[in-house]
DNA sequence: GTTCCTATGCAGTTACT
DNA sequence: GTAACTGCATAGG
């Protein structure tokens, strides 16, 4: 349909999401390819033999450039319009590939002369030149392709705003226990706009009466893999996924397509996918051309939610309330039998079960709505759907877009060199410890991008302050300066406030919630030498910006007879001293009053003193009927910082709330979150002081009696091998040394032998452990600023009237 | 390929009475 | 025998 009857090519205008972006050298020139979805369901490729893989040089070098990369022929020098950040005028190194180019820039890095974005790969320069985030549209001359519908061959594409249904596969493998045959291969097919999915599963083996519809059958595991190939090139799927996919599926799966002589042919185009093996976790990717390769583990990983550990099995349960279908809580080893078990003697269980770890990853990325946040913040970074987490790409291409806008380059990034860390980060105030009624907190909206909007904390910003008069310029508290003209950050910053309050006002969670984290994590950023722009002096000009609003909001309350009694970075927690008598009305009042007259206040010094617009805002988040900052282990007049307590009211009633303290810590046991929810329930409803030491003096008789016996056990994680904790031995080491395997968390009792795994407790508990280190500690932070008798309650002695 | 710093408490370990 | 320090894990922002 797209190609006339004399079979040449025809023009056409097209809409869709970009899926991959990739480089690749033919005949000695690098090319940009395309691959993607259109809005229309079709699927689309393109070609742009046009640009030349380019880095930059200041004009000052040009003949030393030209004498070092010219003259080999290698690459070519042109005049360019740009200039560095500092105003210095640049010229264009371009070549015929990547590879030619790359060899020019090492050279020049060599002999110490300074290059500007020779780190940038070329397809990333691409999308950053013409500002594609995913959604585009493509006009030019199209023929029919073979493995998409769609070719375009040097076509103009612009970004646009088309929302494009994108079809997910989620996949999982099932092997022999030494991973050298591949059993099962499950294929679960979705769209996130929500259509009809697919599913099936490929065994081998002969056809049987009461096999499910589900089920494909094939002679051997090559015919197998022969067949799952063709079914995922005809589901074609933009983006694969899959519990671990990257490490483990798709690893395997290359590793028996090569054994078994098939070409591994699971993308887009006529290479073969590959995995490349990452060195940190989290590091690998696999290519699959023309797809998206997403690990849902890891995408979990970075979700807000914690999990004990992050099996699929765990997480599932969790979020879907349903698990694996074999070997659940058996553990690793348990698993893998049972697996094996049902292979040999159950293939209808076996299939299913493998079919269910594909459903899983389904349901839990649709139930968290992780991959339309995914792809929320892939359009919003620019960057591919794989890599949309990535905070420093993220931050580079939206900062060198604005900065390619107003004619400049940035420098090339230098791993080694910056000076990333080392500032300063949030202030803390000091806690007043105690027990108190009517608490108002405050918080500041996005604190830190509210500051950088305010005092124009920017790089370009920083650097442009260079030798430039006091007037034209602000000055942080820690000495960094500031040239008064807009910066990029900024701009780009009041742009963001802007659409997340849009986003808001549409009720779109997932837009609002890709903008607040994309804005706080700049601040992250500036301050990580792995970013081109990092720098302690920017980074602490934010923080020492922070302290100064956070200080003069203390002082201001204070000077008006209001206690401050703690504040962490942005917040403050403020004792008005309203009478016992306040209603809940009254407060809520009370505290939108004082938050307003903060701001107008807070407006006038900022102008007043830096002659600049303040863009802070202090909000009234929460009033606490009643509240706790408890007192510190150490000295009982000091609070703890990042933990606290309290009745929360607001217009709909009242509730409990606990921050930072043990209660909210997993490595606290159940029975003592439970016991300090429960003393905290009490002293806040004023049960009386004899009261709590007779339930106290309870529960330790309980805890005694094996009551809570299924409450007691620890939990946590092993951050590195067993043999690698050479200095100490923690309980949770030593509980895990028992174990066959261990590795993620531990989970173990204390018991009159020692701590020892749950799997393999061989003693009696040790009920006077629990009472002196996880009863103890709790009823003597209640009595510290209580009546309570702590050592007589535990004890179990009740008070005699 | 890589956002940051601040803070707490436990248990084990080491240094010093 | 105990105080001080260190390693580790976890949490808040």
């Amino acid at each position: 349909m797209c190609r006339d009857s004399s079979g040449e090519a025809s023009y056409r205008e097209y809409r869709g999401f970009l899926v991959h972006v990739y480089q690749q050298d033919r005949n000695g020139r690098t090319a940009v390819y395309g691959v993607g979805r259109g809005e229309d369901g079709s699927t689309f490729g393109f070609i742009d033999r046009r640009p030349a893989p380019t880095f930059y040089t200041r004009r000052a070098d040009r003949e030393s450039v030209g004498a070092m990369v010219c003259e080999r022929g290698e690459a070519s020098l042109n005049s360019s319009d740009l200039c560095t950040i500092r105003g210095e005028p640049v010229d264009a190194v371009t070549a015929r590939s990547v590879r030619l180019l790359r060899g020019a820039s090492d050279r020049l890095r060599e002999e110490g002369i300074l290059t500007y974005e020779a780190d940038i790969a070329f397809h990333r320069c691409f999308r950053l030149q013409q500002d594609l985030r995913g959604p585009v549209v493509i006009r030019g001359p199209v023929q029919r392709g073979t493995r998409v519908d769609h070719v375009f061959v040097n076509p103009e594409i612009r970004p646009s705003e088309t929302t494009t249904s994108l079809r997910v596969l989620a996949l999982d493998i099932e092997t022999t226990p030494e991973h050298d045959l591949v059993t099962a291969v499950s294929l679960v097919l979705f769209a996130t706009g929500g259509t009809e999915d697919v599913e099936e599963v490929h065994v081998t083996g002969g056809r049987e009466t009461d096999d499910p519809s589900f089920l494909r059958c094939h002679t051997d595991e090559k015919a197998m893999l022969t067949a799952v190939r063709e079914r995922i090139t005809e589901m074609d799927p933009d983006i694969v996924t899959g519990w671990n996919v990257i490490d483990f599926d798709l690893r395997v799966l290359v590793e028996r397509f090569t054994k078994l002589g098939l070409a591994c042919r699971l993308g887009r185009t006529r290479d073969e996918a590959y995995v490349r093996k990452g060195e940190r976790f989290g590091g690998s990717m696999a290519i699959l051309r023309g797809r998206q390769v997403v690990d849902a583990m890891h995408l979990i990983r970075r979700s807000t939610r914690r999990f004990d550990d992050y099996r699929l099995g765990t997480v599932a349960q969790e979020i879907l309330g349903r698990g694996k279908l074999l070997g659940g809580d058996s553990g690793i080893e348990g698993g893998v039998e049972a697996i094996e078990q049902a292979r040999r003697e159950d293939r209808a269980l076996f299939a299913s079960y493998c079919l269910e770890d594909s459903r899983l990853v389904r349901d839990i990325l649709c139930e968290e709505g992780l991959l339309a946040l995914t792809l929320k913040r892939s359009v919003l970074t620019g960057l591919p759907i794989e890599r949309a987490w990535g905070s420093v790409s993220a931050f580079d291409f939206l900062y060198l877009g604005e900065l390619h806008r107003r004619g400049m380059v940035a420098p090339t990034a230098d791993p080694e060199g910056g000076d990333g860390s080392g500032a300063p980060g949030g202030l803390v105030l000091t806690p007043k410890a105690g027990l108190y009624r009517h608490i108002l907190v405050f918080d500041f909206k996005s604190l830190y991008p509210s500051l950088i909007r305010t005092f124009n904390l920017d790089p370009l910003s920083h650097a442009r302050a260079e030798g430039a008069p006091e007037n034209d310029v602000i000055s942080a508290p820690n000495g960094a300066r500031f040239h008064r003209d807009s910066g990029i950050l900024p701009s780009i910053l009041d742009v963001f406030f802007a659409r997340r309050d849009e986003a808001k006002r549409l009720g779109d969670d997932n837009a609002s919630f890709a903008y607040k984290i994309v804005m706080n994590s700049f601040y992250g950023v500036l301050g990580t030498r792995a970013c081109r722009f990092g720098s302690s002096r920017l980074a602490g000009a934010i923080t020492s910006f922070g302290h100064l609003v956070l200080r003069w909001c203390r002082t201001w309350l204070e000077e008006r007879g209001h206690t401050v009694l703690y504040g962490d970075t942005d917040s403050l927690f403020v004792d008005p001293g309203m009478t016992p008598s306040t209603t809940a009305a009254g407060a809520l009042a009370l505290g939108a009053k004082i938050a307003e007259e903060v701001n107008v206040a807070l407006q006038a010094h900022v102008q007043d003193t830096y002659g600049l617009e303040s863009k802070l805002e202090l909000e009234f988040e929460k009033y606490y009927e009643a509240f706790l900052m408890p007192p510190s282990r150490g000295d009982a007049e000091k609070g703890r910082a990042k933990g606290y307590a309290g009745w929360r009211v607001d217009g709909n009633g009242g509730m409990l709330e606990i921050v930072g303290m043990e209660a909210v810590r997993s490595d606290w046991t159940d029975m003592a979150h439970r016991l300090q929810r429960e003393l905290l329930s009490r002293i806040f409803s004023g049960v009386s002081a004899a009261d709590i030491e007779s339930f106290v003096a309870t529960w330790v008789q309980e805890l005694k009696a094996g009551h809570f016996d299924e409450e007691l056990v620890y939990r946590r994680r092993l951050r590195k091998p067993v043999e690698s904790y050479q200095k100490t031995t923690p309980p949770h080491v030593k509980a895990a040394r028992l174990l066959e395997r261990p590795s993620g968390t531990i989970r173990y009792l204390m018991t009159l032998h020692g701590p020892q795994p749950v799997s393999l407790v061989s003693s009696p508990l040790d009920y006077g452990h629990y009472i002196s280190k996880q009863v103890g500690p709790l009823v003597r932070m209640i009595a510290a600023v209580s009546a309570v008798d702590a050592e007589a309650a535990i004890r179990g002695e009740l008070r005699l009237l």
